[in-house]
DNA sequence: CTGTTAGCGCGTTCAA
DNA sequence: TTGAACGCGCTAACAG
């Protein structure tokens, strides 16, 4: 291993060749007043001494960073991660890099990453911890001109960007769906009530139910805590029910697998169909699954978030006169029958 | 929205005030030989104008980022989320933030990454991409004293720092498991020649058979591509074997769930039992699955790494007194049951 | 206890 | 065609 260098500075360069710093930047930088023979030189000493400009004096004194942070409640999660992909994809391709953390669905940490992240960021992309219910932590960002994107989990608030999809329209699908393949008896294993994207399936249940003309029963919705116990015993509460259930929308594909799963154990003589919101990309792998899943894209939000926020940040000026002009992009979530084989 | 404010700084505050910026800088940091009440004072306005001190302006004089930089060959393989939970999770803890790129397993745009990440990061945490055989794009990194630590799709050089999962020793476990078993003819759908990891295998195959004192039949081994395709066209070769293969261990879960699903369908009078290396997580949810799993530790790894990266840059100069001691740290892969109800 | 000066590496006036 | 000087925001060495 070869002994350690510092790095090569433009005063080093200019000192080698007795001419000053300001002649070895604008040589360097292909200024048209440098005669060609400095250039030459400058170049050729820079190249021998592996010289390379020190990003972050350049970046600091343009008062750009050039680095986008994100935000996210849980890395590991294949929703996320496929969305980190999309985003990294993005701001690779426009020439800004990704600052990422991880909130671990608490606002504590959120917050302290937001304080961590200003100053470090040009702007921010977000998705908020599960239990995020007061945005102060946000508003520094914009008071000093970073903009922020919420994606997936925003806050239901008007002067925000925000890119998410929007789950009732999903969901009406989801039951006409089974409506039309013959079911009259839909249940629902809906998620815990602080979720906005548990009122949001409900909405969609009881508002696909009116479009279809038929009456909505409030005891065929029951809430659970998304763990297996908790989708079980949600499980049995639905197939007790006087009416015989014969489908079933989860909240998520890992309540439907848990759910499926207890219920082939049960030995049913029919065994429920269930729909799904798609959380997982394995599932393609599976034997037994959601006969469709109601898929969120969140590559697309990632993508759409990511254009979004560098489009902010290429029109700062114009933005900040534009203030009170904000994207609220729904993507519409879809439904998709599943490939079973 | 507010009008955009530019953020405070230390010399509007010391104007302010009428004292000097070095002054005001030392109050905020509670140096002793400041006086209580300008000490108050500056604290006083350094709040109300809601002054938070320029982290690129401070790192950039200090010479350090406190950012590690992350290349992966892909972000959304679960693989990799689980490193990268781990990575952020372990730099957070030390202060440290995380630049998250993705090579795509694109040895161009690998050393496009590294180019960028070089004075922008303290240190750097590298998983390879596949077709990486040349490693001259490090070697300024280390010239320059900026750490690197590879793990998992490690370099084979003696000369850097490395955490990887011993394949090896997993797969001569999974081979002895299936031989207790009562297995005599084990059949391995390996990976593609280029990998490494495919040697490991190979190897760990051949010593169990050795280990065992049983006859090693290199026809029993069979390459593919780890496509669907190619894993139906292995695995019908080797079922087509003079003899009766009737366990057969996969280069990792896709190609296990792929067979799998295969043989299932193939109307044979004994479906083979499988062992292969984890990849999922998912596979707890499904149905038929691999009957025991070589564990990778992605988690532990990114763990790992990072915890020697930190370690690396937290004791430089010692360390480059130190030159020539390496870590090399190899997790042995573990054999895993897996839960099959 | 506090102010002055200098410098981190670079780009960019302003002058010559 | 080039150089000198300045500043980005902050810290630290040196003076008092």
């Amino acid at each position: 291993m070869s002994i350690l260098e510092k790095p090569t500075t433009i005063k080093e360069i200019a000192k080698l060749l007795n001419i000053s710093a300001s002649t070895v930047s604008r040589a360097l930088h292909d200024h048209p007043s440098i005669g060609l023979t400095t250039r030459q030189k400058v170049k050729k000493l820079a190249s021998d001494l592996n010289y390379e400009p020190n990003q972050n004096a350049i970046f600091f004194q343009k008062g750009k960073t050039y680095i986008i942070g994100v935000i996210l409640p849980e890395l590991s999660e294949s929703f996320f991660s496929s969305a980190i992909s999309a985003i990294e994809e993005s701001a690779y391709k426009k020439n800004y890099s990704v600052l990422l953390a991880q909130s671990h669905d608490d606002v504590k940490k959120e917050i302290e990453l937001v304080e961590k992240m200003n100053h470090r960021v040009d702007g921010l992309l977000i998705s908020l911890a599960k239990n995020t219910s007061s945005f102060e932590h946000f508003e520094k960002l914009n008071r000093y001109d970073i903009p922020v994107v919420f994606f997936d989990r925003i806050p239901p608030l008007s002067n925000v960007h925000s890119v998410a999809c929007n789950m009732e329209s999903g969901t009406i699908d989801a039951v006409s769906y089974l409506l039309k393949k013959g079911h009259r008896t839909i249940g629902m294993i809906n998620g815990p009530n602080t979720l906005i994207a548990t009122a949001e399936r409900k909405e969609g249940y009881i508002k696909s139910m009116i479009k279809n003309r038929l009456k909505y029963d409030p005891s065929l919705i029951v809430n659970c805590d998304l763990t297996q116990a908790g989708t079980e015993q949600a499980l049995e509460g639905l197939l007790a029910h006087k009416r015989n259930i014969t489908a079933i929308v989860t909240f998520n594909d890992y309540v439907a697998l848990f759910a499926i799963k207890k219920s082939r154990t049960m030995g049913l003589v029919v065994v429920p169909e269930f729909v799904s919101f798609a959380n997982l990309p394995l599932i393609h792998y599976m034997d037994h699954i959601p006969v469709a899943s109601v898929e969120q894209f969140p590559y697309l939000q990632g993508q759409r978030a990511t254009d979004i926020l560098l489009d902010l940040l290429a029109n700062k000026d114009r933005t900040a006169a534009n203030k009170g002009a904000f994207y609220n992009i729904v993507i519409d979530s879809q439904l998709v029958e599943n490939n079973l084989k």
